[in-house]
DNA sequence: CGGAATCCCATGTGATACTG
DNA sequence: CAGTATCACATGGGATTCCG
């Protein structure tokens, strides 16, 4: 993913000070994205469909947790950006499937340089909070 | 601490169907983090003290349109979990400065994986979400 | 300078009930 | 099966004022 840095400014990478306020940064869609994928059930939704496509109450069942509601938003959320997508088979009863657009496929790849971050560190973040909680 | 762990799964890299339902996601840090860093300025923030470390007001000036509140809630989030540090300087006047911990600066690499992804494939959001708006 | 306190609104999230 | 509708609550976020 930093291998092929053609013309993408390394923005996270480069140690200089910063000339300039980071309106570089706000107008680019950085947070955007993170605030995108940052809520509470996309990224689960994203990473099970990753793995093969789902269907509604398929997905309800395999998210703990998640009310209708919640798993109705997010899915739209998704397909609204163009992560996911949305295919209704005429059938009876209907069957909706979900499943994941080359775009959204394209994310898996560093979601999951996040997850390991995440899996790797996440007892740290653990730690660094109980500490502050018994100050 | 997890650092001896050497073979973290890859959570979001494997295609095979779900044997269980996500509680292994549920319970695990990803969208914790996710959570943290997907907030409004979290990212900005990072990115800033990822360059060289900065007082207060400079954060402030730096990021433009955040608020004292936001800013100050931001860096205490980011100090809770152990990403930013923050030192008082006994000067007068007194001078706090905000810098990345180990862990904090961990975290640039992975997120410049999304940063890169989310400037190469912004434009196809945004236009995704333009199709959604004509309909 | 580096915040804290307060007020207020928008959004996220959940529970429940209902439906084609 | 695949949702919608409604209510209710917690959190996120901004504006303003005040303080050591």
């Amino acid at each position: 993913m930093s291998g092929t840095d053609t013309n993408v400014p390394h923005l996270l990478s480069h140690p200089l000070p910063a000339p300039v306020p980071v309106g570089e940064l706000a107008a680019c869609p950085v947070a955007d994205v993170l605030h995108r994928v940052g809520d509470k059930w996309s990224v689960l939704v994203l990473v099970l469909l990753g793995r093969r496509p789902y269907r509604y109450n398929e997905l309800h069942r395999g998210i703990e947790g998640i009310s209708q509601r919640m798993l109705t938003r997010t899915l739209r959320g998704l397909e609204t950006d163009g992560l996911v997508a949305r295919t209704v088979h005429p059938s009876v009863p209907p069957s909706v499937e979900y499943d994941l657009t080359p775009l959204g496929r394209s994310l898996l790849g560093p979601l999951s340089a996040l997850a390991e971050w995440a899996v790797r560190h996440g007892d740290e973040i653990a730690a660094a909070r109980e500490i502050q909680l018994r100050t």
